[in-house]
DNA sequence: TGCACTCGGTGCGCTAGCGCACCGACAGCG
DNA sequence: CGCTGTCGGTGCGCTAGCGCACCGAGTGCA
């Protein structure tokens, strides 16, 4: 879509945003494409840019001795990449991944500083995602330490999708394995549930959702509190 | 200090404040005093005020399903409870207890409100705080999903002992357990672990910490990157 | 003093998920 | 074409933690 419209060049924060302010925003920003498992930000390292995903979607992720990163987190259209700069810390103590490749609207971490230096409309939205954000968090903890592999599964398939745009969505048993805290073979299992109930289908790297009622009613309470 | 000294009068937000926005606070909050299992927020229901612990321990929470409530914070006097109102929430999608009784100072929702309409310190040391605390919910999320009860006990343990003036914790099998997410008999286990090992003494709901440094070497890392 | 209750300690069968190993199918590439 | 690497599927023994049941020792209260 050159001159796109539809929600993959869409950002909530942003859409709620009053004209001026969005106009004097938008000066500022860069519309940029993000690859799949590109970094946006790392633990410890100083946050240049901050990212408003249009068609992307993003994870936040916590990496704890050696095993693969944990998600704790998802970050579509509605939200913001690198919150923490907006909460004065010039390194974030988690890190942030592109799940899916796709749109963003990049910002000059600077920049977003320059204008939350007092209040206004965009301080006040970032107040209000922080706060989603952080509710998000809290449920994805108490979710990963009570339910079943298969119900956080759908869950996870369940939010995906909703963020992404396409019928597709590429990604493989090993890196869900990673984001939900399992093992790939775990994955393997689970995943094979659902598709031997139609729900889902796999190839090679390529998932796709054929049932969304039926995710919906495997997938652990947590995905209608979210959603 | 007019009568009681030390740390247990002290919240570290506040101290972090210059004087006059301190002054500005100090007319208006009211020093209490907090009772055990006390819920200072309920999940949906408004927030009707905000506390800075100085003495008391006060654990985050999140139920799902009908589990007992799982700990997901511990906020002592480095933080303050009733954070959503800050974020420009009425409400919390999670609740707040106390811990281990003691002192707080008790503000009203509404003041906060309006102390944090305009830019200033006391805005300043929230937002650093809302980092901290989205850092700390991220790690134990993490924590929870991959580390042995015992390590996460031993952590927990120093946690609250870190935020606790006390030489003892009361608090039993089953509290804990709920806050851990476990069953009470494994906590029995892990807790008769660390007390054959002469770290921990337990008599009847009260918690002696014998040997810290022990403790440290059995709670996971997770325990060290906090502190 | 005696009773009811709480608290913690223990045993037992069961399950989800781990770690390992292996295997077939399907790319991509020289 | 065949090689090599990735991806997903499966089996097996093992462990942490679950759910249940039971028990003794304190403790508070009548």
């Amino acid at each position: 879509m050159p001159s796109p419209s539809g929600p993959s060049m869409h950002n909530r924060l942003l859409a709620a945003l009053p004209p001026d302010a969005y106009a004097q925003l938008k000066a500022q920003w860069e519309p940029i494409e993000l690859e799949v498992a590109e970094h946006l930000h790392v633990p410890g390292e100083p946050l240049r840019y901050v990212y408003f995903p249009t068609g992307a979607v993003t994870v936040l992720i916590y990496q704890v001795d050696h095993r693969p990163p944990l998600a704790v987190g998802l970050v579509g259209f509605e939200g913001l990449v690198g919150l923490p700069v907006f909460l004065g810390a010039h390194s974030a103590r988690w890190g942030a991944q592109v799940h899916l490749a796709g749109t963003a609207l990049r910002l000059p971490a600077e920049r977003l500083r320059q204008m939350c230096q007092e209040e206004g409309p965009l301080p006040e939205q970032l107040r209000h995602y922080t706060d989603t954000l952080l509710a998000q968090v809290i449920q994805s903890a108490a979710c990963g330490r009570f339910h079943v592999l298969s119900a956080r599964l759908a869950r996870w398939l369940l939010m995906t999708d909703d963020c992404s745009s396409a019928d597709s969505l590429p990604m493989t048993h090993q890196t869900l394995a990673g984001l939900l805290g399992v093992r790939r073979e775990a994955v393997s299992n689970a995943a094979g549930v659902l598709q031997r109930q139609r729900l889902i289908g796999y190839r090679r790297g390529v998932l796709h959702i054929f049932d969304r009622t039926g995710l919906e009613a495997i997938a652990c309470t947590c995905y209608r509190q979210t959603a």
